[in-house]
DNA sequence: TATTGAGATGGGAGCGCTCCCATGACACCA
DNA sequence: TGGTGTCATGGGAGCGCTCCCATCTCAATA
């Protein structure tokens, strides 16, 4: 065991260097994996390291080589919205053992409020954090560019909707829109509806454009994403459109409230009105009838966010990628 | 663009210190709040850092005070499962905004894979965080002994299974599941049925507890808190004890799975079998009927645990705490 | 044998901060 | 006038690390 420590007393380089008998700065060749290191030298450190439990002082290394080694993942929602979006969970989840993996501190802001927003920004810097993961930005927020500005890399998800600037990740959500609306159509449906997610994110939008993009100005009702939006929105449909026998909701949480207006007013799905929602996630299992959906591969989208960051970091990539991801309906028994 | 210097050159408090004609411990003083400054020197100061936009460096500063001002938040559950139960979003949330207004880190580990584990055990030193919040301990994990022992201060939810060290916060969830059992009773309810939590988990066993304080042992189905243990529970019962008009299940989310399987096999809710639900999570509004659940308190377990962590690092409390907060009965259409 | 160059190595300098001590300024009292 | 205590202040030391350069070693070559 590694005790009689006096709780703070780690041992520090210096002392592993004693031990092996090698200066501060073979040591810290070794353990930065250095090649410039005599095979001898570096058996020694090594079994310094171990017989001593060093493990290097993360403060002293930033202090000098200017980097925090910590990533912040930056959520522009309230907490409730965070954690009923399945969307978000397995983003994060996909993001966090990638950065795990890689020995970065994975720092989580969630932040909507005004103020929360204000010490943000306040927070984002060199100083504290080598570059930011954001989620869910909404309209034409300026954070991004002020980040780029500091010099703290970024990447997000979702094009941006006016600048042009910025490296993101993003499915195809149009595609994905449009294909699960061509399904529809195929299917001999004739009056196909829309729930749309919120029009100041580049999916909500992106996810319209697509339905729209096949059945032109068909009926749309607006939403933003959330279960009870998707309620109201399906409600308006029934009333303003009664003989809708398809809906297409941009988000399966809204195809979920959408599915318990279309019961609870007595229309079968699918028989009397198909839906499809957009995620396939873990809900669209446990609907009843199970939920036909758009699957975006987060997972994916979520390492590719942290490569892209990670490359920016490096300097391998200056200008600005991005990355747009397939996606790919999903046929159960809602459509 | 910025290119490999010191890009944004952030000043220093030294740069500050000449800017505002006073030493560098003088600005010291008024960054940290020291009483011990004369109020012409603090208004310079404080002039100066506007000016320049002065911000501490958190490096320099940690490896001088040995303090982080990092919390790590460590679940002990995969990805999946932790954005799947409420409970965890609500929670995070509420703790998450307390550690902002402290200008604290909050770093997110989710780890249940071994080599996850392996990994973060190796993390959590006093050279990365002050202390650590643990949600969702399974048995009797040896993980906050070692924190312990590496002085890494902890608090958790939930009472420790075995040992009897360690400060934690829970709700009172053996009395909660006893006034819901004592309710269904009291309703007029004979056969009253327990779908568990997992056993290896103080909050699974202290909500079975309660139910057979008042029952004894009735009829009982195991599950984990997840939905589909819910669903498989439920459906053993029926098949086991076809008789059961009352359902007490020891999480919304299991619930919900019951739920599902009553209606399927025609059961009615509440006439039939009446149902009741743990945590009054936002899908007990969503149910139909909507569901009756205990509530623990949340928010306030989330604020507590963070109080609490903080004395100990302040070195108020050198002891183990425990705080134990009540439950509430909400009575909605499930029973 | 003398010279050269490549590679390994040790250790000084310094990152930006807090801690602490010596010093200065000042008011008050004998 | 000198002595004393209080409070504000400046700045040296040092936290643990990486960077970098001077130095050393040793084999290959002239």
């Amino acid at each position: 065991m590694t005790d009689r420590n006096r709780g703070a007393g780690r041992p520090t380089l210096e002392e592993v260097a004693v031990r092996a008998g090698v200066g501060r700065g073979t040591v810290s060749r070794v353990v930065n994996g250095s090649a410039q290191v005599s095979p001898r030298a570096k058996a020694a450190v090594e079994d310094a390291i171990a017989e001593l439990g060093y493990v290097p002082n993360r403060a002293a290394r930033t202090l000098v080589t200017q980097r925090t080694d910590s990533i912040a993942l930056v959520i522009f929602e309230s907490g409730e919205r965070f954690f009923a979006e399945p969307f978000f969970g397995r983003i994060v989840q996909s993001i966090s053992s990638v950065l795990v993996a890689r020995n970065l501190q994975m720092v989580l802001m969630i932040a909507q409020a005004p103020e929360e927003r204000r010490r943000l920004e306040g927070y984002l810097t060199r100083q504290h954090v080598d570059g930011a993961l954001l989620l869910s930005l909404h309209g034409d927020d300026p954070l991004p560019s002020l980040l780029e500005d500091r010099a703290v890399a970024t990447v997000r998800v979702g094009r941006p909707m006016y600048a042009d600037r910025g490296t993101y990740v993003d499915a195809d959500n149009r595609a994905g829109a449009r294909e699960a609306v061509t399904y529809l159509r195929q299917q001999g449906r004739r009056r196909i509806a829309a729930i749309t997610g919120p029009l100041d994110m580049a999916a909500g939008l992106a996810r319209l454009d697509g339905y729209r993009d096949v059945v032109g100005d068909g009926p749309v009702a607006f939403g933003d994403f959330s279960q009870e939006s998707g309620e109201a929105a399906m409600l308006r449909l029934l009333e303003q459109y009664p003989d809708v026998d398809a809906v297409f909701a941009a988000s399966d949480t809204m195809a979920v409230g959408a599915l318990r207006v279309l019961r609870h007013y007595g229309r079968r799905v699918p028989q009397d009105v198909a839906l499809i929602g957009f995620d396939d996630s873990a809900v669209a299992l446990h609907t009843e009838p199970p939920l036909t959906s758009v699957d975006q591969p987060i997972a994916e989208m979520g390492r590719e966010m942290v490569r892209l960051l990670l490359a920016k970091l490096d300097g391998d990539d200056t200008g600005n990628s991005e990355v747009v991801l397939p996606t790919r309906l999903v046929i159960r028994g809602s459509a």
